[in-house]
DNA sequence: GATTTTCATTTGTCAGACATTTAAATGTCT
DNA sequence: AGACATTTAAATGTCTGACAAATGAAAATC
């Protein structure tokens, strides 16, 4: 592990590059202690600030955990599907807010993404499942139920869906998707009508799995995805026929 | 903006989260210009080394990128699409690494999400991504190309598929899981009979593309993700048979 | 032997300083 | 006045040294 001090990057983006290279590439392996972070200092031929900042880097991926103390010191951190997710989320809900995504385009991944779980689901859901389905069907139809809580119920039922097919990394990537829209869709003011309709759809949806029919699935995904984009257009059109500009 | 010295949490690691919700509650907008390090230091009444730890958090995240000079400082960051990819390939790379996913959920989570790709990718690819494919299917079929390059164009031939979607969204996530799956396609060796079959796949892939037909091309990606499944359960077997462990 | 105390190690934080980079301000010449 | 060179100030990057706080292990004590 070396670093050229003549690089223009920074020598703690170096360092950190060197050490995360040093993990991907198995040397350094999960929950293997670093070295101190002076000798570390030393090993680099950098101060320990410099250091700190390498480490603080890697930290922010979760790459490492620090420990304070006699046997403390920083750890290869064995990166789970939780840390994996609360990431994406944070990148992907930025992305979507920074990168001005439009709504269609959001909702058209994410529904595609969803129909690629439904035949997954479909064979393994297990009933345990369902009945968090069930149950967020019936939340949702609770009178003076807030929007956010509403959306907040909608983005749990489809978690179940992801969740259903039993495979982790689809869970990871498209329960990442998912939730990053939220703030979209909490955007939207959802009517007695609009609500009835979509928890229509959902309820066709656990059909659907119940009876392991993936068809259902994805036809109910489908016209959920075409009213979803709908109610986003009708918000669009409201807002910028309120607003001046 | 207020952090709590009390917290057991590190300082750094609280005004990192500070700045960051500041970003994300739209406080702080993008290419503004953060306080500079000895500013935020008195604000935060921290010294200046730990809002250094706290700005190389975010920028590992990518969320500031720092400049230096007269008119430099920390920058709220543009999230970029390459951006998101790269953290997000590293991510799903170490998570597969580190959590031995089994060959087969990361396949099946791959050719899931392709399938989810090709209705849209039929409807709207360009020339151009056809034009890619065929070269990346040519590329493979000359004699004498290593596993390694074999596996880089195959990479290259899904992106292009994914890619013509036409949805940056879906080409972030998608493209991210495939991949995040090379290394362990790398660990395939690819007899010369195996490679005919999947050039073959990739050319009813292609076709189907071509002829704007989703269901050739959903059918190709089924076939083609028990064909890769198959080799790597043949190499999860020779390589169990060949050492003792 | 069990409990308490001490101690060494390590991270977390601070203060101050200097080096380097960079853009803007200033000065100078044509 | 305009173009070019120089200076300057502001900001990040880095270093040194120090102290605080946590923590586990060894030593001392009961």
């Amino acid at each position: 592990m070396k670093i050229d001090p003549t690089k223009p990057a920074d020598l703690s983006a170096q360092i950190a590059e060197a050490i995360r290279d040093g993990i991907v590439a198995g040397d350094l392996i999960v929950d293997e202690r670093l070295p101190s972070e002076a000798e570390l200092a030393e090993q680099f031929d950098v101060s320990r600030p410099t250091v700190r900042e390498a480490l603080k880097r890697l930290a922010a991926q979760s790459l490492i955990r620090t420990q304070r103390g006699a046997a403390g010191g920083a750890f290869v951190n064995r990166l789970s599907f939780e840390d994996a997710h609360e990431q994406q989320i944070t990148t992907a809900t930025l992305l979507l807010s920074m990168n001005a995504v439009s709504f269609e385009t959001a909702c058209e991944a994410r529904f595609a993404l969803e129909r690629a779980c439904a035949p997954l689901s479909a064979l393994r859901r297990s009933a345990d499942h369902l009945a968090t389905m069930r149950a967020e069907i019936h939340r949702q139809s609770q009178p003076g139920l807030t929007d956010e809580a509403f959306c907040a119920s909608d983005v749990a039922f489809h978690r179940a869906l992801v969740d259903g097919a039993g495979n982790p990394v689809l869970s990871y990537q498209l329960a990442g998707a998912v939730e990053a829209m939220q703030p979209l869709m909490n955007m939207i003011t959802f009517t007695a009508r609009s609500r009835d309709r979509i928890i229509g759809l959902h309820a066709r949806i656990a059909d659907g799995l119940e009876a392991r029919d993936a068809g259902l699935v994805e036809a109910a995904l489908t016209e959920l995805e075409a009213y979803t984009a709908l109610l986003g257009r009708d918000r669009a059109a409201q807002s910028s026929g309120r607003v001046a500009r």
